[in-house]
DNA sequence: AAGTGGTCTAGACCACAAA
DNA sequence: TTGTGGTCTAGACCACTTT
């Protein structure tokens, strides 16, 4: 901890930058462990107590979690995790619903100029366009399409069927971990294409959610447009 | 600190109560200093770091707010912050907007089953209802329905136009914080009713807001039933 | 100058999980 | 038994705000 100058930036925040960039690098990946505390604050010369601090803020980040007894970990997106953390939508009576997805079509095209500027990516640049409907309890409910930076994840449209968490293949086989996302929701009619994909008469009121999914670096990973039919289902937020 | 055993709660844990209990009871009113972090720890007997780490985790629920060189005090639900902070509403080009209240009406009269069960008070308990049409750029844009405990809120029927942000007159007027807010989103048709108050076609979508408020203690203290034309506006949320 | 919260240290002990 | 995170202490010093 003896190269940055001061500069006033707390040292618990020097650690914090530090165990974040060995993440982002790939020296730290998902699922492995950290040193303990007393080892990090060793290495890094800090005390135990000023590494915990960075440990708690970085787990309070969602990057990494811990377990007493067991030890520290960089965060993991399992299946479970990913679908239901950033997956919403709950039955009336509050129980969790397990989307399926039906159809799936994958397509490589140039970006639009919202996409790209959402995505950061230079004008013109292809993207992959991932379009699914899903099912819950039997009924369509959902047509879902996420658009990606092409150059960031090579390959992913020949890869067959993709898994129902796409966050865990984006963290899994291209090293991504969606942390954050960022969401804007309105009610909106079913345009024709919409209402016969989904069954549902034209007009009828469905949920358009649109998604930035960020990761650790705040960089958007994945720009997505998701339209809900919430007549059995809500939306579940809670605001601190 | 010494008249409780310890049953493996931490102390910081039991600080956190007490200040809690000290809000609660009317001790410390919004806005009121607490005591320094050594004062406190001395008064309670523990270290200054234990009072700190109660503190700093009573901030983080929002129930305090604190500032290096001044003080700590009971948060303060300012009419901005409250009309904000859980006002999710945005346009779609990002900028905050102003909800105008329009119309207002006040009853008092006996809860449904679903509202005393909600705000968990005795089945044939009275309630006010409290429905307000808003605007935003001079458009009409909302309709909410707030319910309370009569029991809790004494008079608030009578005392002419309430206030644009409803959350503030609760706390200064009744001393009730709310701290956390529930939401269960959906996407409806806009009935005959709720078209003509709004000035919309039938069967626009609406977006369909139901929110539990919460206080510290975790009680249901309001059940609001919004609806918004999301024609410019979106509803925004981050997950995290 | 005095008082506050914010950072940092060094060390002790407890609770939990795995070998 | 060993190693981990979780709690708690006592004290030092810094940064900020107010008087």
């Amino acid at each position: 901890m003896d190269t940055a100058r001061n500069a006033s930036v707390p040292l618990y925040r020097r650690v914090y930058e530090i165990v974040v960039q060995r993440i982002v690098s790939g020296e730290l990946r998902p699922g492995a462990m950290l040193p303990s505390e007393t080892d990090l604050g060793a290495e890094l010369g800090v005390s135990q107590g000023t590494a915990r601090k960075a440990l708690i803020e970085l787990e309070q980040s969602g990057v990494i979690e811990r377990r007493q007894g067991r030890g520290t970990f960089v965060a993991t997106t399992t299946p479970e995790s990913a679908l239901f953390h950033f997956f919403r939508l709950r039955r009336t009576d509050g129980t969790q619903a397990i989307p399926e997805p039906l159809e799936e079509t994958v397509r490589k095209r140039r970006g639009t100029a919202k996409e790209v500027a959402v995505l950061g990516c230079d004008k013109g640049s292809s993207v992959f366009e991932i379009a699914r409907v899903r099912s819950i309890d039997g009924r369509l409910v959902s047509r879902e399409t996420s658009i990606l930076q092409a150059r960031l994840f090579p390959g992913i449209g020949d890869r067959g069927p993709l898994p129902n968490a796409l966050y865990t293949l984006y963290q899994q086989a291209y090293g991504f971990a969606v942390v954050r996302a960022e969401e804007k929701l309105r009610a909106v009619p079913a345009s024709e294409a919409i209402a016969s994909a989904l069954e549902i008469a034209e007009g009828t009121p469905l949920m358009e959610v649109e998604r930035r999914a960020l990761d650790i670096t705040g960089r958007v990973i994945e720009f997505r447009l998701s339209l809900y039919v919430t007549d059995d289902l809500s939306y579940n937020v809670t605001l601190k």
